[in-house]
DNA sequence: AAAGAAAAGGAATAGGTTTTCCTTAGAGTA
DNA sequence: TACTCTAAGGAAAACCTATTCCTTTTCTTT
C-alpha cells in the first residue's frame, strides 16, 4: 500500500515546531528539557504542543533508542486463576515505569508458544515474563541471549534462569502453626494430586511444622487425590472414618475445603467448634461463600508478579538475576478456624 | 543516553543484504516477494536471512506503514471473571491476524484510565477494546476521532459507539423454557441486585418466557438481593416459606445457585427430584463443584470478545460498525435440572 | 550488428524523533 | 575597532524498512 489510506494524520513534532516557529530539533529539546533554550521559547513550544494535543510517537522513539519500553507476558494458563493475579502484579510494577505489556495466551500449545515468542521478539520487546499454573519446571522458552526472561509461578528446567514462585512449603507451615496455636492437636491434611509439586510442598511444610511443634502427623497420613470439591467430600469421609477424633483439617485448596465443609455438615460435625478448617489459595468467591467463611492461605500472587517484574526491569537495566525467588504466603483468618467473622 | 548501551545489536536487513551481496532494497524485495528478482537472488537472500536469524523490525515497518498491528485492551475489571474470557476471545481473533494486544487494567480509576488511553495512543495502537464487568452504559472513553473503539461486555453512554454484550434477556428465556420443558410448573427466581441491568434483564426474560408458555410468574415474584452465596441461602428459605410448592428455581448466578442448593439440602428438599435448579454464568469451578452439578446458562463470553475483535478489525479497515450487538447465551445441562451427569 | 524491450537490481525517500555538531548573533574585553 | 566567548537555535545523521523510480545489463528481433 502507499502510505496511510485515510484519516487525519496525527500531529507530529513537525507540526508543533511549525506552530511555535522553531526547528524540529529545537522543539524536541524544548519538550524534553534538553539543550540551551530561552525560557520563553520553551514555553512557546509547550503551548503549541498542548494546543495541538501532541504526544510523541513512541515507535519512533523506540526505533531510535533501541528500547521499546515494552515487555511480553506469556501464559500457558488461559488467563486462569493463578496467572491473572500474577499478571496484575506484574502489570502494576511495569505500568508505573511506563512499560506496556503485550499479552499472549499459548493455550498450552508449544507451537503457539513459539510463534508468540517470535512475534514478541520481532516487536523488539525489552523482556519476557513467562507465567504458568504449575510451579513445576518447564522447558526453557529459549529466546536469543540478550533479551531477559523471568519465570513467574513456574520455573525453567534450566535452573539458572530466574524464577519467582510462592512459598508453598511455608504456606503449609503457616497452616499448621495457626491450628496448633488455636489449640488443635489432632490434625488431618487433604491434598491435591501427589504429582503436583505444590501439593507435596504444602503437605511437607504442614507435617514438618506440626512435628516440630510436637504434634504427631506423618507424611503418609496425607490424603492425596484431585483438585476438586468432589474429592474434598470423599476425603473428609475417609479421614473421619480413619481418625474420628480429628479436630482440625488443612486442605490443599479452597475447593477441597468447600467439599470437606459440606461433608462435615452432613456428618454432623460443626465447623469450627468440632473441627477447624483451613484452606489454601484464598480464592475469595470460594472462601467467602463457604459457610462459615474459610480461613485460607493466600499465596500473594500479586507479589509474585510484582517481584518478577522488578527482576525483569533489573535484568533489562543490566543486572540479570539468577535462580529461584520465593514469595512468602499469608494467613487469612476467618470463621472456619475460629477467627473473626 | 548515546545509543544502545549494550549487547549484540540485533541483525537488520542491512546485515542480510551485505551477507547476500545485494542492496538493502533488493533484500527487502526478496524477503517480501516483491519486484523482479532472479530466483537465485531470492534464494541467496533467504539463506542469508535464515542464517543470521533475521526478523524484520516491526517498529520500523509500523513507522513506515502507518499501522502498528497493535490494539489496546482496557479493562475496569481487574482481569476479573467476566473480562477474562472476553479478552481470551478477542486475543484469539486478533492474534490470528498477527495483531498483538496491549493489556491495561484501570482498577476502576478514571485517572488511571485516561493515562492508559494516552499511553496507548502515543503507542499508535490501531484500535481499542474496552471491557467491563457490568453491561451498564459507561462514559465514553473518548479518544480522538480516527482511532476506532469497540466496547465489550459494557457499552458507552454514547449509544452510537459499537458495543457487544451477552443476551441476558435471552438467557433468562432459555432457563424458563428448559425448566418448563422438563415439566416444571411452579417457578421461582432468585436474582442479584435490582440495580444491575443484567439482573433485571435475566429476570425479565425468564418471566416473559414463562408467561408466554402459560406458566404463572410475575416480575414481582422475583427475589432481588446480592450477588452472593449468602443471599442464595437466605432467599431460598424466604422463597420456600412463601411458596412451599415450588418445583424449580432459576438463579441469577451460579454463586446464588450454590447458596440455594445448600439451603435446599438443609430443608430436606432433593435436587433435582423435588426442585430443579438452574444457575447463570456457567462458572465451571462453581457449577461443577456443586452437588449435584449445576445446569447453567453460559454467556459465551469468548464469543463476545471474538465478535468485538472482529468489529474492531472491520473498523480499522474502514467499515465502522455502530450500536449494540448481542451474543446469544447457551444452556449447559447438568444434573441439577435432571440433565446428564 | 543495431536497436529496442525486458529483466534485474541499485539509489533515494519517507516515516517521527533524538542527539550531535555547527552556525549565527550578540555581549564583553583588550 | 577587532577579537573572543557564550547563548540560542538550526541542520543533519541515525534508527530500520518498504517502495518508487532509475540505471544497467541481458536478451530478442530484424
Amino acid at each position: 500500500m502507499p502510505h496511510r489510506a485515510e484519516a487525519a494524520r496525527r500531529t507530529t513534532i513537525r507540526d508543533v515546531a511549525a506552530q511555535a516557529g522553531v526547528s524540529i530539533g529545537t522543539a524536541s529539546k524544548a519538550l524534553n528539557g534538553q539543550g540551551k533554550l530561552r525560557p520563553e521559547t520553551r514555553d512557546r513550544v509547550a503551548a503549541a504542543a498542548r494546543e495541538l494535543g501532541f504526544a510523541p510517537n513512541v515507535l519512533a522513539q523506540a526505533l531510535l533508542g533501541g528500547r521499546t519500553y515494552t515487555v511480553g507476558m506469556i501464559t500457558t494458563d488461559s488467563f486462569g486463576r493463578f496467572s491473572i493475579p500474577v499478571m496484575l502484579g506484574a502489570e502494576d510494577a511495569l505500568g508505573s515505569g511506563q512499560v506496556s505489556v503485550f499479552m499472549c495466551d499459548t493455550r498450552d500449545d508449544p507451537a503457539r508458544e513459539r510463534r508468540y515468542v517470535e512475534r514478541l521478539l520481532s516487536r523488539r520487546v525489552d523482556g519476557l515474563i513467562v507465567t504458568g499454573r504449575r510451579i513445576e519446571p518447564r522447558p526453557s522458552i529459549g529466546t536469543r541471549p540478550g533479551i531477559p526472561v523471568v519465570y513467574a509461578m513456574t520455573q525453567s528446567l534450566d535452573s539458572d534462569e530466574p524464577a519467582v514462585i510462592p512459598d508453598d512449603h511455608g504456606g503449609g507451615q503457616l497452616a499448621a502453626l495457626h491450628l496448633i496455636g488455636a489449640g488443635r492437636r489432632r490434625l488431618g491434611h487433604i491434598a491435591g494430586p501427589e504429582r503436583f509439586l505444590a501439593a507435596r510442598k504444602r503437605a511437607g511444610g504442614f507435617c514438618e511444622a506440626a512435628v516440630s511443634a510436637g504434634v504427631g502427623i506423618s507424611p503418609h497420613d496425607v490424603l492425596y487425590g484431585e483438585w476438586s470439591e468432589q474429592w474434598g467430600r470423599e476425603a473428609a469421609r475417609i479421614l473421619l472414618a480413619a481418625a474420628p477424633g480429628v479436630d482440625a483439617i488443612f486442605c490443599g485448596s479452597d475447593q477441597l475445603a468447600r467439599g470437606v465443609s459440606d461433608s462435615l455438615r452432613q456428618l454432623g460435625r460443626r465447623v469450627p467448634d468440632d473441627i477447624a478448617l483451613v484452606g489454601f489459595d484464598n480464592w475469595e468467591p470460594m472462601a467467602l461463600g463457604a459457610d462459615p467463611p474459610l480461613t485460607s492461605i493466600d499465596m500473594c500472587l500479586e507479589d509474585v508478579g510484582r517481584r518478577a517484574a522488578e527482576l525483569l526491569l533489573a535484568a533489562i537495566d543490566g543486572e540479570p538475576p539468577h535462580g529461584l525467588t520465593t514469595v512468602p504466603c499469608r494467613l487469612i483468618t476467618r470463621a472456619s478456624s475460629g477467627g473473626p467473622g
